[in-house]
DNA sequence: TTAGAAGGTTTTGTCGACAATATGGTCGCA
DNA sequence: TGCGACCATATTGTCGACAAAACCTTCTAA
């Protein structure tokens, strides 16, 4: 049930839209990651407000909100435009994320339920079935279910937003605009076991480590894609 | 020059107020953290308009901003309220910031330059003379500047803004809402000393080591005091 | 020809009013 | 007496218009 959500919309966290700023930021959040709006391009107030047939106000709001997750950069009195990819912006962003989901890994293998752990170790299993059927979409999705389970297991609060609301739509923009459907997906099955028997034994100094590691890895591969393409 | 205004308004970064949404929002934020708005306080938005004699809209962009700091939690169609001060919440502020200054010290060590660490010397010594007078005030705008420049020093966006932009305001609300004057001052300088010495050295890996001890050390004394007054 | 100023145009910032939702109190009923 | 529905009130969400700032074009002068 939560899974089918996932898939469909790949915003994987009970945040509810209820007003209509609401959905239109996840709308234009979801068209900047994708690159509907293209990196750089000048968001026009007026212009969006005409599009999504909506206030100035909410689409003013909206990109407020895009501006937290550091998706726009906005200028006063001049306006706001679609953050650039560049390789040293991925490095940065790497660098953030090694330290952070490291810390995550550890603190969710002290703090985890026996339960989530379990859950955990069930979606290792449905992840392994579906590496092996090689569909990429599926992978990716799962992929993101495993590292957001780990991030929510830390128990921290400002871990979880930093990384959720803060860099993972940023993250998600470099690997879709960049074309990363992953050659890399069935080699990553591996680590993530590895991470997931860690914080089974409660191992936290283990499961850091792995983890850092894992993005390390994944670190790498981007760039390589990414100087390989330029 | 520069020093001067951090004296004078707490708020070290030249984040010009151009707007006056912008003055409004650091006008709140200040009263925030300093508590004269007070932890868990409902704030309405009309009232806030009377007071500080701004729009609504104006009021409601600032709010905005200060749910971003995490200073203030909304809820659609509700309201937003300032964030409670809590013993759990100090720790899950000070395990991010360990972890993020460590990385900053890290990347200072490698990243600043010559200039930079000369100036952060200079810094220290004139830090030196202040702890001698027992100024606890310039103190505390010392420790301030020094962890910034750190932070700045690690030359990542991210890191900087997750760290002044998104948790340094809630820091200082927890230590001046505490009464935090502070009699780990002068013990805090040596540690200052060696994290500045292995930053010089371009010692990368102890500038971290050092860096999270220190702040595992400050965490741990308004931990102290904390439980102590309750 | 180019640099700079002036004015018109476009865009962002701010405002007050209206609509929709939540809150609080009262009444009725079991 | 206690619980739930209903209505009045208050608060937030949304909108369109006005004010102010940035921009672009054009014109002038060195």
């Amino acid at each position: 049930m939560r899974r089918i959500l996932i898939l469909a919309f790949m915003t994987p966290f009970d945040e509810q839209p209820v007003t209509t700023t609401d959905k239109t930021f996840i709308q234009l959040r979801k068209n900047i990651v994708e690159g509907v709006i293209p990196s750089g391009l000048k968001l026009s107030e007026m212009e969006l407000s005409t599009k999504y047939l909506v206030s100035r106000a909410v689409i003013r709001e909206a990109i407020n909100r895009l501006e937290s997750c550091h998706l726009v950069e906005r200028k006063a009195n001049i306006g706001a435009r679609v953050v650039a990819l560049t390789p040293d912006g991925l490095v940065e962003l790497y660098q953030v994320r090694e330290s952070l989901e490291g810390m995550a890994a550890r603190l969710a293998a002290t703090n985890m339920t026996d339960e989530e752990i379990a859950d955990l170790n069930v979606l290792l299993s449905s992840h392994f079935q579906t590496v092996q059927t090689g569909e990429t979409y599926y992978q990716e999705a799962g992929d993101v279910d495993f590292h957001y389970r780990i991030i929510l297991g830390s128990k921290n609060t400002h871990l979880i937003s930093i990384l959720i609301d803060g860099i993972y739509h940023l993250i998600r923009m470099y690997r879709v605009q960049l074309g990363m459907a992953g050659p890399r997906v069935t080699t990553a099955f591996d680590e993530h076991k590895h991470i997931v028997q860690a914080i089974s034994n409660r191992d936290a100094e283990l499961a850091e480590i792995l983890m850092r590691r894992h993005i390390s890895y994944t670190r790498q591969n981007m760039q390589n894609i990414l100087t390989r393409n330029l």
